[in-house]
DNA sequence: CGGGCGCGATGACATCTGTCATGGGTTTCT
DNA sequence: AGAAACCCATGACAGATGTCATCGCGCCCG
């Protein structure tokens, strides 16, 4: 019996998919959680084979989630769900040492083998997110250059970015210049959403 | 017997929100869609009592869906359920002869008895966002203004804003001062966030 | 060791944006 | 009829932004 911890904070979808895998005969849904925190101090006390949490939550995001599950309960594999599947969190859920990666369109037969093949030392990774992780490529971004793209998402003034970032404005500007060639787009806004868009931040 | 159409993008989301369903006595699953689309042809054929949508599918907003559903289906209530609750989006719903509105992250028995209080004519919107609609107020915006701030959301110069919007730069520079003055940002890319935040467009 | 690269900064320049005043046209409400 | 709101446009001005050249510092790699 396979004993498996679910993160999700939508109740009606966590609820559903804990139902959904409880139908499986070798599948036991011992834990659910709402929160990153909350499903991580869950999974220090139960210690689940199976770790299936979602990407995004209200508090820490699923990839923080099973980076400190990775080293907190080698024994337990983690897989991720999701609803958008950008690149970038591909690569750095794989990079924490995810197993398993899948958008939530999947069927449940796909859920429930994949539960399988990571509880086995497998990994899947969802082949419509691979391509397109692939076709995205690598980040051209310095690290530097993304911080500061990152604090300009919101649409901030470059002053408030270079306060944010603890940097001076001309070097903010600098950065942002050569980040919208990098991107190809026209403006820094526009530069931070193609980025996001690509999961170079 | 309730019978009852499921429209969602996400497979595995969808078969879960079937499942729980059906274990109800009074309810039945009649028919499934993955598309907008898809939903309203297939609704047209099995007559459902009450649709069950996702706000946001690859096709046709469920907003949409619902508004042909609420013509061609008369006796078909409608009610929708979401994961980004957004006011705007509840606003546009109600408008548009929703029944009920729900957040994901209700449980699935709040979601069952939602079912039955709108096919009994009732109707059912989750007090969080109702509580969020109404602080989040009226949109200060003239529709003209909502225009040009949509197309801003991407980030395009305002160049490029004027020739899709098919104004004189001038005046969109004028619409868009005056949406950041009511939006209280301090440039347009930051007010288009906000507006949309807030539901305006 | 030298060269390449990233980090941080400055200054100069052209352009883009935000703001304001102003005007004329339309529709809507009183 | 008059006021008020919206639509569209123009012109002017200041400040923000994008771009480029240039500098010093530290690091790593061949």
């Amino acid at each position: 019996m396979i004993r498996i911890l679910l993160a999700d904070d939508e109740h009606l979808i966590r609820g559903a998919m804990a139902a959904l895998l409880s139908l499986e005969d070798d599948l036991e849904v011992v834990a659910q959680a709402a929160t990153g925190a909350e499903a991580l101090a869950t999974a220090r006390v139960v210690r689940p084979d199976v770790a299936v949490i979602d990407l995004q939550m209200p508090d820490l995001d699923g990839v923080s989630v099973a980076q400190a599950l990775a080293s907190d309960l080698p024994t337990c594999s983690t897989m991720i769900v999701t609803s958008h599947g950008r690149p970038g969190h591909l690569k750095r859920a794989l990079a924490a040492g995810v197993r398993g990666f899948l958008p939530k369109t999947v069927s449940s037969d796909v859920l429930a083998t994949v539960v399988r093949t990571v509880h086995n030392g497998g990994r899947y990774v969802d082949p419509a997110l691979a391509a397109e992780a692939i076709s995205a490529g690598d980040s051209p971004l310095t690290p530097r250059e993304a911080d500061v793209l990152e604090l300009a998402l919101e649409g901030a003034p470059i002053d408030e970015i270079a306060r944010r970032a603890s940097l001076s404005p001309g070097t903010v500007r600098n950065y942002l210049s050569s980040a919208v060639g990098k991107t190809g787009a026209s403006n820094r806004h526009e530069a931070a959403r193609l980025a996001r868009a690509r999961g170079w931040i």
